[in-house]
DNA sequence: GATGGTGATGTAATCGATTACATAATCGAG
DNA sequence: CTCGATTATGTAATCGATTACATCACCATC
């Protein structure tokens, strides 16, 4: 394998003019440089990276942690963190913990190993004062969750106020005995939608019923078997407010396998709007996220934090939106 | 940032010594080894990967390269790969290419440049005498996809045979006029299926009717619209056999925004058997690929490449299997 | 007591690129 | 014609770890 001295000698040059030949950097003649494009077509020479990496004490590299890459909605937000990435010349590592909060840890060592210039967590289980400390050294973003009480670059939506508004809507259409699916209880994301949904119905003074709350994992399956625990309940509820699609779809199924109808007899209302949301039948009303977008600024929060840019907003909130389809009845149809 | 230098001096050994203990190599006595470990402790010393990397020339990363991120079959095959390469102190580095080839080309150049260790390939589009090149001298391995006439090692089912097998299925059930929803040409996991389908009808005597088979892209959307265009034809099909499940979802779509029924007036058979292919209603018959267990396949097998063990069988065909559910009718329901 | 083996540690080269600094050549202004 | 600025290129240090090789101490064996 050619190095850059085999190309130095080649072109009868310093290894530093084949250095700045490569990074157009510093002033080379026309002449010269011909001779070193030359030497390295002849010899197909392609640097080694990791000799650059090292002097130059930077990977043009981040690391992108998911709770669990097969999730649609991270998948999307992933999409548009490298897209911002490709155009600004840096790679994306991923590390998908699998919903281990250990593992999300042990991700967090990269930085200070200097295998990457920074990260972006799409999951917040790590302890908070760990978390902070790492974020004043190294540059890191959160986006979707966030950690209460501190300071660190955050990317999301207001959970609070859109789960008010997904809740309301029900409320709205006339539903009382409202239940809530929602995410485990150890993210931020999950008891904020939690809160949102408490919100709508102490603002409308309807009584909160604890039966109705019921903890999944925001997969299909907890939303399906919990479903089924509500439904067997002495008064069962008549309208589900579940924290993301993939539960919601699992409520949905699990009314019909008790042979319920959605949403004449129970409706249905999930969050994130993945694509799936709108091809499911009945199509889901759910809160909208601008998945891509939040990748998109997430990327360049990072890239401006990398370059040691001052960033003024270090909080990003990002607007969504209630799309109402058929879940839930009442609503126009979409 | 302290490094091994600071470590050394502080618990007053050399460098070497420092290496020894970080590496659990050589020996180190136990009194001294504890004078390390405190230093590090003290200075909460992290090494430098790259340094590490540059010397030993070897990143202990692996690249994967996948075509659409969001694809449901592509993240679980990456579970797999995940699986085993943690298992082996392996990072996984992703390349989302978004189904540009031109990037998958680009991909490439990460291995001459030392940036990992090895590659996999979900996805096939590159010219076959640069992928040959590139596989003689370092570790490569496709998975899902295969390159005619190369010994380049592959994992994937056979193609052919269980496009062959879900078309019989259809024939089997009395169809004759079988339409087929094919992925892109230029990969040849889709002329598989493809020549799987035409061996099918051949067999059982169909004549082949051109205009029933469609390209497609994999996606939902183009499913929805080339079923929209095979319905719209003089003498539309009774049975749609489509590449993938996302397609064969959008068919159905397709079919029921015409006032069709699925399967009373037009059966489906999908392709790869994703988690949605269960809970979507009709529930998709299709062909059911080992994903997870194609992805272990391919990292064990790029693991021994990487370790210069000699590989015996090069191209891995793992069994599929045809999950018959409502979507087809006739068959019992799952 | 000489010899050789083993264990513990240190010295310094090395991986491949980048870059601070040095040097040489060239040019233009006065 | 000289001086300083500018341009082109080279020399060598550097990034941080690993490791081949050297050294030294200690012990066992004959």
């Amino acid at each position: 394998m050619a190095s850059i001295k085999d190309v130095a000698k080649r072109a009868n040059v310093s290894t530093a003019t084949v250095s700045r030949v490569l990074r157009n950097t510093g002033n080379v003649t026309e002449e010269t440089r011909q001779r070193v494009l030359e030497a390295i077509e002849a010899l197909n020479y392609q640097p080694n990276v990791l000799g650059r990496y090292l002097r130059r004490m930077e990977t043009e590299t981040v690391l992108v942690v998911v709770p669990d890459i097969t999730n649609p909605f991270f998948s999307k937000v992933l999409r548009g963190i490298e897209a911002v990435a490709l155009k600004h010349g840096y790679q994306v590592l991923l590390g998908d913990t699998q919903n281990d909060a250990r593992l999300e840890e042990q991700y967090l060592n990269v930085l200070p190993q200097r295998q990457v210039d920074g990260m972006i967590f799409l999951t917040a289980r790590i302890r908070k004062e760990l978390m902070e400390e790492m974020a004043r050294q190294f540059p890191i973003v959160l986006a979707c969750e966030y950690l209460e009480g501190t300071d660190i670059p955050t990317v999301s939506i207001d959970n609070i106020s859109s789960a008010r508004k997904a809740t309301e809507h029900l409320i709205r259409l006339g539903h009382r005995r409202i239940a809530h699916l929602s995410g485990p209880m150890d993210v931020i994301l999950s008891r904020d939608r939690l809160r949102g949904y408490y919100q709508a119905l102490a603002q409308h003074e309807i009584e909160v019923d604890a039966a109705l709350v019921q903890e999944g994992d925001f997969t299909y399956e907890s939303g399906y078997h919990l479903t089924l625990k509500l439904l067997a309940l002495e008064k069962p509820p008549t309208a589900i407010f579940a924290a993301n699609d993939e539960m919601a779809i699992g409520a949905v199924k699990a009314i019909r396998h008790r042979g319920g109808r959605v949403p004449d007899d129970v409706a249905v209302v999930g969050f994130d709007d993945i694509h799936m949301a709108s091809i499911f039948e009945p199509s889901l009303t759910t809160i909208a996220q601008p998945m891509f977008e939040i990748g998109q600024k997430a990327m360049e929060l990072l890239l401006r934090l990398i370059e040691g840019i001052d960033v003024e907003r270090r909080q990003l909130v990002l607007p969504d939106r209630l799309v109402i389809r058929d879940s839930c009845g009442g609503g126009r149809s979409v």
